[in-house]
DNA sequence: ATAACATCCGTACCATGGTACGGGGTCAAG
DNA sequence: CTTGACCCCGTACCATGGTACGGATGTTAT
């Protein structure tokens, strides 16, 4: 393992743009450049550690976390806060909770909509009425 | 029903720069000033439909649609074409399930993180590795 | 060794979904 | 008939999470 920025980007399933955006927000380190003296010197090269907290980064905004927040459990890691660590998961938890059993109720409405759309081909379906609790 | 704009704000659970922001998004209607005539005359009323257009929006919202496809959804509800509504209805219902597939996976992530973190109290728990696969 | 391609970096710009400000006008209760 | 709460409107600003640009430099395949 031995990526440039482009190789790493790719391994994490996002543009290169966006690894040096997580760069200037601190989530991911930024090493060395690779060549020795002067002025412009190398290339910066990453490793199998980098891709695993890109990875952790994006599994961790699908879990809802916003990028100051992943911030902070990146910082955790290396500490050993238990009960902050317990607190955050626990908190995230129950607004997960909350959103998937929004979402389903969503899907719900969704699919009668649908279906009552599919029924007859005549005059408009009740979109709005097939959101109504 | 004949509700000012805060109070329309109020039952729809937004705050009334939002409703004001949703009608310059062309989602709500803005009704005439109640005074007749001259320069500023009057205050706009609101009524039981426009609650019912602005729940949907925050209902369509949950479901994950954007403003722009939420204005879509409007402009159809006045119009005939089902195919249209079950296009949108179908891709979004395959959009949530996939999403609340993946947030149910973080959530399993943060319960195991949960529970590692709490067996003992030294050292860090492995953060990132709870989101692994 | 030279062309084609990638990286580096600062800076600017973008979309989405609001929120804030401020100088007016209006309305209902006492 | 005043006072306090609310409404009106334009304009500016904000946070989040990126995306784009472009000139200089570095790397690599032929």
């Amino acid at each position: 393992m031995n990526l440039t920025i482009g190789k790493l980007a790719a391994a994490g399933g996002v543009g290169v743009e966006t690894v040096r955006y997580y760069q200037r927000r601190n989530l991911l380190s930024v090493p060395a450049r690779s060549g020795g003296d002067g002025w412009g010197a190398g290339v910066r090269r990453y490793d199998g550690d980098d891709v695993r907290r890109l990875k952790f980064i994006r599994s961790a905004q699908a879990a809802g976390f916003t990028l100051d927040e992943i911030g902070e459990l990146l910082a955790l890691e290396a500490s050993d806060d238990r009960a902050r660590v317990r607190s955050l998961a626990h908190q995230r938890i129950a607004v997960l909770d909350e959103k998937i059993a929004q979402m389903a109720e969503a899907r719900a409405a969704l699919a009668r909509l649908a279906e009552q759309c599919a029924a007859s081909d005549k005059g408009p379906c009740p979109i709005l009425a097939a959101f109504e609790p």
